[in-house]
DNA sequence: AATGAATGAGTCTTCATTCAT
DNA sequence: AATGAATGAAGACTCATTCAT
C-alpha cells in the first residue's frame, strides 16, 4: 500500500517540475516549439533526460503547462493596467511582442493536437469573460459573445502584426493602428 | 553552352514542377509542413525522391511555391468576387477555411525563416495594394497604409477564428462577426 | 546539478565507447574511411544508430578517436622495439603493413579537414620527439628539428610504399631499401 | 555498318573529351576527388551530365586520364629542368605544392581501386627510369631499382610535407630538408 | 554528338521516449 | 525522486548513372 508521499518529497517534486517548465517556456519562447528538444529542456534545468518523463507525459505536456503559465502571466498583467483603453491595448501589445514565437506555434499545434485545441478554446472563453469584466458595456446579450471576440481577435492579430514587423514592413504606422483599435473599442460600446 | 532546350523538354519540366507543387499544396493543407516529408511528395506526385531536388532547393523551396499558388489563387477568387463587400468577405472566408493548416504553417515558419518572412512581407504589400483599388476609398494618404492594413489583418484573423471553430467555441456567431467586419469597413471609409 | 555517475555507468559507457572505436577501426582499416558509414559502425559494435551520436559528435570525430588509438598503439610496439635501429624500422613497416588504408584516409582527411591537420601536427611533434629521445644523436639544435622530420618522413613514406606494394611493383627490394634506411639514420648522426 | 566517323566530328569529340579532363583536373586539384561530383564536372566544362558518360566510363575513368596529364606535365617541367640537382629537387616541390590535393586522392584511391594501383605502378616506372637518366649515376645493376626508388619515395614525402605545411609545424626548415635531399643524392651516387 | 529528365540506393543525423538502477 | 544509457523510426538531402530523344 502506497501512503501519501512525505510533504518534502512533493515540495522537490513541484519545484522540479517548475523549474522544467520554466526552462522549457525559455526555449519555446525563443527557439520555438519544434526546434527544442525535451532532452535539451531536462538538462537546460538541470536534470537528466529521462527526468522529464517523470513530470510530463510528453512534449505537448509541457507546453500546455507553460501555455497556462503564459495566460496566467497575461491576467496578472491586465489587472494591473486596467486604467483606460489605451494602457490595456499597449499591455497586450508588450505581452505578444515577448511571446510571439510562442503564440505562432499555440496556433499551430492547436491546428493540428485536438487536446491544445480544446484547452485554447476553454482558456479563450475566460478571456473573452475578462475582456467583458473589463469593458462592461461590451458585454453579451442573449449569450452572443460575437463583439468582445470580435474584439479579442483583432487586438491579438494587430499586436502579432506589429510584433512581427509585418505592419511596419506593410506601411502601416503602430500609433495608426492603435488609434483604430480604439476607435473599434468605442464603436463597439453602444 | 547549352542551347536552350527545346519546348517540348522544357513543358514537361514544367508539368513535372506543376505536378510536384500540386502534391505538396495538398499535402501541406491535408497534414501540415511538418508533417510531410519530400520524399512523400515527389513519390504522391509519381516521382522519385531524387526527383524533388532538380526541381526544389529543399522543402521550403516547395512551400514558397506552393504559398505563390496560394495567393494567386485568391486573388483570382477575390477578382471574380467584387461585386459587393459582403461577397468578398466571404471569399476570403471560404479561401482560410480551406487552407486553415497552411495559412498556420505559414505563420510558423515566418516567425523562424527569414526567407519566408520576406516573402510573405512582400505579397502582403501586394495584397494591401489590390485592396484599396477594390475599395477606393481605403488609399492610404501620406503613404500611410495603416487603414486597409487594419482591415486585412482584422479580415483574416476573424476568418481563421471562423474557419478553425474558435470563433463558434467562444459563443460568437459567424453572422455577427461578418456584420462587425462590414461596420469595420465602412467607419473606415470616411 | 547532476551528480557525478557511479562508477559503474562510467565504466559501461566507456566500455561502448570503446566497443564503438574498435568496430570504426576494424571498419576503416579495412573498408576505409569513404566506405564506412555511422549506421555499420554501430551495428557492427552491437548497438542501435544513434547510441553512435551519444558518443560521437560525428563521424570523423570517431575517426579522430580511432587515430588516437592508433599512435598509442604504434607508441607501445615502438617502446617494446628500441633495441637496435633496424628492429625500430621493422616495427614501424609493420604497423604502417597493417593499417595502410587508415593512414591513406588519415592523409587525405587531412587534406579537406583541418580539424585532422591540426590533431595530425601534434601528434607528429610528439613522434618526432620520441625519435629524438630513443636516438638522442638525432636531437635538433636550435630547435631546429630538420633532422629527425626528414628522417620520420622518409621512413614513413618507403613503410607505406613497401607496404602497398609499390617499392616491389618498382623492382626495388624490401631489404635493399631497409639498408638505406639505415645508412640514412647513421649519416644523420653526426 | 558503321563508317568511321568524318575527321571533324571525330576532333570535335577531342575537344569535348580535353575540356571535360581540364574541368575535372580542376576540381579535383581544389575540392578533391570525392567533393566533386560529376554533373558539376560536366557543367562547368559547359555539357550536360549525361556528356560525360558518353567519354568516360565513371568518375574513376576521368581521373586516370587526369592523372595522366598530371605525369605528363611533371616530366615536362622535370625535362626543362634538369641542369642540377637542387633546380630539380625544387622543380618537384613545386609540382607537389600545386597538386597536392590530387596525390592525397591519387594515395588513397590506389588503396581501394585496383585500376588506379595497376596504373600508378606502370607510371611509376616510368618515372623512375627517367630518374636513372638524368642521373645516370643512380642506374640500377642487377635490374635492382631500390636507390632511385628509396630517392624516388623520400623526395616525394618530403615535398609533401613541405607543401601541406606539415614539415613546418614540425619545426623543420625548408632549406634543411632540401640541403638533407641533396646530401642524399650524393651520398646514393657512389 | 549531345542532352534534359529522371532515379535507386544510399548516408548522415535527429529526437521523443523507455528502462534498469 | 532521479538518472545514464540506449534506441526505433524516421527524414532531409546527395550523387553517380541511365535513357529516350
Amino acid at each position: 500500500m502506497a501512503l501519501a508521499p512525505p510533504s518534502k518529497q512533493r515540495a522537490k517534486s513541484q519545484a522540479t517540475r517548475q523549474k522544467l517548465i520554466d526552462a522549457a517556456a525559455d526555449e519555446f519562447r525563443t527557439s520555438g516549439y519544434f526546434n527544442t528538444d525535451t532532452n535539451k529542456i531536462a538538462t537546460r534545468a538541470g536534470y537528466a533526460p529521462a527526468t522529464f518523463y517523470k513530470h510530463f507525459k510528453n512534449k505537448l505536456g509541457i507546453f500546455l503547462a507553460a501555455y497556462e503559465a503564459w495566460v496566467a502571466e497575461e491576467w496578472r498583467a491586465l489587472e494591473a493596467a486596467d486604467e483606460d483603453t489605451e494602457t490595456l491595448i499597449r499591455t497586450v501589445l508588450a505581452h505578444h511582442k515577448k511571446h510571439l514565437l510562442f503564440r505562432t506555434d499555440l496556433r499551430g499545434l492547436a491546428a493540428t493536437e485536438p487536446e491544445v485545441k480544446r484547452y485554447q478554446n476553454k482558456l479563450r472563453r475566460e478571456q473573452v469573460k475578462r475582456l467583458a469584466e473589463l469593458a462592461p458595456d461590451l458585454a453579451p446579450k442573449d449569450d452572443d459573445w460575437s463583439n468582445p471576440v470580435f474584439l479579442l481577435l483583432t487586438m491579438e492579430r494587430v499586436s502579432d502584426a506589429i510584433a512581427d514587423g509585418s505592419a511596419k514592413a506593410s506601411h502601416a504606422t503602430e500609433a495608426k493602428l492603435i488609434a483604430n483599435l480604439v476607435e473599434l473599442i468605442n464603436s463597439l460600446r453602444r
